[in-house]
DNA sequence: CTGTTAGCGCATTCAT
DNA sequence: ATGAATGCGCTAACAG
């Protein structure tokens, strides 16, 4: 292949139209000190032409690339792809592009990730953390550049950067209360690593619920692991064996929730009567297994689009970041059958 | 702010050093024609002034970006999640960077997704079609500038851009043939627009397959909707209207067998004694309905690690893409309960 | 092995 | 309202 023709530049549409490419260049972007006629008569030629502007050229002039880096766990849930959709809807309207990298969970391809917006030199970068990501170095590149760092969803405590996530203690309190509700008097609550806050927040809901409603708190009946299908497995067997047998369950994810209840409704547990259930995330499947599971749904939509707010309004008002530019969304509790019990 | 302390160029660098700007060009980029010495002395100076390299000034020089565009429907599924991290392995170990965006399924977002890659002068397209595109004018632009533009799973006939996508047929024909061998005799397929040619050609293998076993080939067993949640319920509706009622459903996916499933057991059917089912994808919840869902999966990460390579290959090689580089790859039936009857 | 030079395409200052 | 000139930072001839 030969690159095919030619690629056309304002110098080769200055030259045909007989004006200079400072003129074609200000017509293209609508620059006010150019007659309507020149605009309109460039932007016919530059048409014609097929002339695309060479966004190389224009960054490394304005030293700004109009892109905005997002880093996510992972990409395989509705969760994100909502985030994602939000998140390119501002950004598009405010003429900004994404380009997108999942860590898949790992802090080292975080790091390799976050290198690459480095030096694709993003204008901002937003940012969910892996699970295994116990420190932010790989990010001070950015802070020391002024480059914008938002997080959002797994988010770390950072003086320069906003952090956007969901109420998680409020919505844990408010699915442990219902959860008491219903009649529940020993609740067990699976939940991962301490270290990510929000499943720190979900648990000090969880407590403070309990506390909140007289209920003695037992460490014996907190699961600590990964959230993961096999995960969900192994609290069942867990829970089976805790004595007296628990008679409420609540999940800090659908997916870890949703395995557990197989494996119990396999050894004969009668769900909700025997244990009621409650996850959060509402995942898809929730409303698949049976009996339905009663969860926590927070709008992807409307995180991706504050986010991005933002991000844009920073970036237009060059402003510094306060802590207290951080939000929290409220997320809103799901009922199904599976946390509805005949008390 | 203040954009921070002014960035580094390689001219800071050689100033240092006292040394030429293109020799600390050449040590940054580990060209043979430079003393380890040097190379050693110029990363070690380049780390310590917290150097980062220009793209946009390389790229404008190399008048390559070493970025590739990804343009996909959704990217809420396990699929696509697995697909792109199979690209990004591939990817990344040539030193190749992925920009996506979702069509969200719309041909009109599609087309500014593909222009904002244009612009952004993506070395080469990877995309899955969005479900309502209808012809492919928007992608042109990059043919006619022999960018490379390879589809994959929901391809487009081109003579100048590779397919690759799994054996539709052959996975649709296996899995009817598995209901009839179940002893179905009136089998339902639901299916979408058959412009996607991954939908025409599962109904081909559905039809070919009863042809083979001598069942007569009904149309009025063939549903043909979206393949949304609210379709399966439809369907499920539909299928209970039909008389003599049918005993078996292949779904051209299993998000759309699953709620159909669902409606029909509340109907009173039993499955999979009354009516077999299959679907299409192997989504999380086909392992969560009941019975679990007989399905057909195809490895995502495979195809993406495939399309990389082609992509890489064809980058490296520089030569015109042949219709022969198109790829057909191998799924595999999952049987499950839903589908197993005790004939 | 290293240096000199030039130019990629654009946006912008300073003229007019 | 338009033009001329300059430089963003880098890489690739070419020359030693």
């Amino acid at each position: 292949m030969t690159g095919g023709e030619k690629e056309i530049t304002i110098y080769d549409i200055a030259n045909k139209l007989n004006i200079s490419a400072a003129t074609v260049s200000r017509a293209l972007k609508d620059h006010p000190r150019v007659s309507k006629k020149t605009k309109k008569l460039v932007i016919k030629i530059a048409n014609e032409m097929g002339y695309r502007s060479n966004s190389f050229a224009s960054n490394l002039r304005k030293k700004s690339s109009h892109i905005i880096g997002l880093i996510v766990p992972r990409l395989n849930s509705n969760f994100m792809a909502d985030v994602i959709a939000g998140l390119e809807k501002v950004l598009n309207n405010n003429n900004y592009n994404l380009i997108i990298s999942q860590s898949l969970e790992t802090m080292q391809k975080e790091i390799s990730n976050a290198n690459a917006m480095l030096v694709n030199r993003v204008d901002g970068l937003l940012i969910s953390l892996a699970y295994d990501t116990t420190n932010i170095d790989h990010l001070e590149p950015f802070i020391k550049r002024n480059i914008p760092v938002i997080f959002f969803d797994r988010v770390f405590e950072h003086d320069r950067c906003p952090q956007i996530y969901i109420d998680n203690y409020k919505a844990a309190y408010e699915i442990t209360t219902h959860l008491i509700k219903q009649g529940c008097k020993r609740i067990v609550h699976i939940t991962a690593s301490q270290l990510r806050k929000i499943y720190a927040e979900r648990y000090a809901g969880y407590k403070k619920a309990l506390e909140d409603h007289n209920i003695q708190f037992d460490a014996d009946l907190v699961i600590i692991n990964d959230l993961s299908s096999e995960a969900g497995i192994a609290s069942a067997h867990q829970i089976l064996k805790m004595s007296p047998r628990p008679d409420g369950v609540f999940s800090a994810n659908d997916n870890c929730a949703i395995s557990c209840m197989q494996t119990l409704k396999k050894e004969g547990i009668k769900l909700p009567a025997d244990m009621a259930f409650a996850g959060f995330n509402n995942d898809p499947a929730a409303i698949v297994v049976e009996p339905n599971l009663t969860t926590v749904n927070y709008k992807g939509y409307e995180m991706g689009e504050v986010a991005a707010k933002l991000m844009i309004d920073h970036l237009i008002n060059k402003d510094e970041f306060h802590p207290a530019h951080s939000l929290i969304l409220r997320s809103e509790m799901i009922v199904r059958e599976s946390s509805l019990r005949k008390v």
